[in-house]
DNA sequence: CAGAACGTACAGTTATTTCTGTACGAAGAT
DNA sequence: ATCTTCGTACAGAAATAACTGTACGTTCTG
């Protein structure tokens, strides 16, 4: 929590209380990202703070060692909510989170479900190319005919669904989905 | 895994073994849906049975007990990636993927994210008005005016971002983020 | 009305993940 | 060059989550 000196007491409670709620509330939710709570409350000290802030610093404030505000930091910055930032005279890594969310959120889905659609994808299309080597080597055996072709239809359309999910993501990334989904609502 | 009798063995082991890789790479990334890898590995078994599965059956193919089955199902019921089914003469409960990824997709998104959008935007205001009856009963003190003032633009932002989010879930439900991005890459 | 079959609540166990303290390499300071 | 300071790798401890077996309520069967 940010050092706020010479406030009245009754109002910097108030302040810090405001800020708790929030930062409980972006934490708990952050399960979404595939964040743990700690540092999912990380996030929300993070976001709450108006300079960038040290490992060492983080840890005051969480009460926890600066080895998790390390690893904790590093996730944050992996999925791109948390901007490493330099400035000259410290020596010490200072740390910001991204402010702009639909960039986060756009990032995210980047690297998480992009990546995830990528594996997905092929080992759809190697299992694919396998099925059809089995229907082409035809024994006569028309059950294994009948599982085979299922399995085409399903598998087909499961990569029609993955290159549509690597078009939203897309859309995201080049924010043509601004266009579907204006920031303002008029 | 499905029975598969009078198969000749080195095509029903082909067989399995492409389905195995596609299952396992469904399972793996299923973690994206706040789903344990057993759960998601069910799911990836459900996905190529053609007929509806009993919990019994769960149990024996993945090895594991039935309340674990049980609990699974739930989850995967929940988010609505599978659905129960109703069959005649059959006392126990029938279960089958919903096949719609599309679906899944928007249900996923209005389940998980829309709830933590709801709630995180309702902590946002209270807090916001909190701080707005702090800066009305201003005490002349400046450094708490400028932090309250801070981090009003940033929970203003924040609000704005959510109620985004929220429409854009509204997108994927009435099926209009089908325009943007068509199933189907002519 | 028993009796059997089904799904799940719950408590205990097992497995996994998270967190911490120590140790160490890298880089700046003296 | 030596001495600090910094961030992180790593191994063990603590906390959490997943899984199981038993027990029980409910619903169908005879």
């Amino acid at each position: 929590m940010e050092r706020s000196n010479g406030l009245s007491p009754e109002q910097e409670l108030a302040l810090l209380k405001a800020r708790k709620r929030v930062i409980e509330a972006i934490g708990n939710n952050m399960e979404l990202y595939g964040i743990t709570p700690s540092t999912g409350h990380l996030y929300g000290l993070l976001f709450f703070q108006n300079r960038p802030m040290t490992l060492d610093a983080m840890g005051q404030a969480m009460e926890m060692s600066k080895t998790s505000m390390s690893t904790g930091v590093r996730t944050l910055v992996d999925l791109k909510m948390v901007n490493k930032v330099w400035e000259k005279g410290s020596r010490k890594d200072l740390y910001e989170v991204e402010l702009d969310w639909y960039q986060t959120f756009a990032d995210f889905f980047s690297i998480k479900w992009g990546k995830a659609a990528e594996i997905n994808l092929q080992a759809l299309r190697k299992s694919r190319s396998e099925l059809l080597a089995i229907a082409d080597s035809y024994t006569g055996d028309e059950e294994l005919e009948r599982q085979v072709q299922a399995d085409l239809v399903k598998i087909d359309e499961a990569i029609r669904y993955y290159k549509w999910l690597i078009r939203l993501i897309e859309a995201f990334e080049s924010e043509d989905i601004f266009q579907l989904v204006p920031k303002e609502n008029e």
